[in-house]
DNA sequence: TATTGTTATACTCTATAACTATA
DNA sequence: TATAGTTATAGAGTATAACAATA
């Protein structure tokens, strides 16, 4: 890689201007301004950065929450299941589901229905972490309820639903 | 990690039901419906499936596009602020600029207004490929279209950017 | 002292392919 | 043959920390 100042000799191969203009002071966005991709990303930071990140210490990610709000809400649940529901791959939620089982809030109980199957049922403890992480992930949701009002909201998840 | 039946001597950690479910058929989110990590994250993926990653063949992923377009629009640019307008790192920016600077699309030139920094700017060959390139994100976010009207469209992406 | 770009490193999340056991 | 779960592996995309040059 050429780093160097190579002031001379590329004049053809610029497009706009060589003199040595001053960085912008405030950027133009172009194109990615009418962007859906970008302002969906942007957005996903956001809420990152507003804490639903390693949302209770341990390494307890959103795919984990995921996985153990679904299994609340429908015992005996196979993993590809949640691999449709979360929208990853079969393979992925292995990881994901030994992690939960190792920290003893969830377990893995061979389906007499379809024995290539485990049905996944919360224990004791998942049931309670269950309710702490989802009202961690309500307040740090919560945010949303100061910028948009009710109506928005709404709108706004109705919208990004249509999407996917 | 015991993963056999354990079909009895665990009844006191199962928080929910101990028969042995037939694996839900409809499955039901819970709290997830209503999340809007959940439901950016289901549209990131949607939009990535519609062909916005790799976009162009070579190693031309949204990160180089969107900084391809900045310095379209913003001829001298910086790369501290390419990472302040994509969200990441300035670190992560190095590597984006190097792939555009081996591809012969864009060049690097030292400042002399503030010799810390490169002003970036296209080669004649990038505002080509920039041209192709947009045109691509275009077509790939066009489906877009088809599910919301343009009102839709600019209220989603509104409250998109107030979530940023 | 603070800022810009760089390097080295490591981590998270996820996919793919090939395997097994069951259906 | 097809499906559910598993393993091994690899990749993309990023962050962090420490550094040199410059302000």
């Amino acid at each position: 890689m050429s780093r160097t100042e190579s002031s001379t000799g590329t004049a053809d191969r610029m497009s706009v201007s060589l003199p040595d203009l001053p960085a912008p002071t405030s950027v133009n966005l172009g194109l990615l301004s009418s962007s859906l991709a970008f302002h969906v990303r942007k957005a996903q930071l956001a809420l990152q950065r507003r804490g639903l990140r390693n949302i209770s210490a341990m390494h307890v990610g959103p795919a984990e929450f995921g996985a153990l709000v679904l299994c609340e809400q429908n015992p005996g649940m196979a993993q590809f299941q949640i691999a449709a529901a979360l929208d990853i791959d079969k393979a992925s939620v292995v990881a994901i589901i030994d992690r939960l089982e190792e920290l003893g809030w969830l377990l893995r109980r061979r389906s007499n229905h379809d024995r290539r199957r485990y049905g996944l049922y919360l224990t004791a403890e998942g049931a309670r972490q269950a309710q702490v992480l989802r009202t961690q992930a309500e307040e740090a949701e919560s945010f949303a309820h100061d910028i948009f009002s009710p109506d928005e909201l709404n709108q706004l998840l109705g919208l990004l639903a249509r999407l996917g």
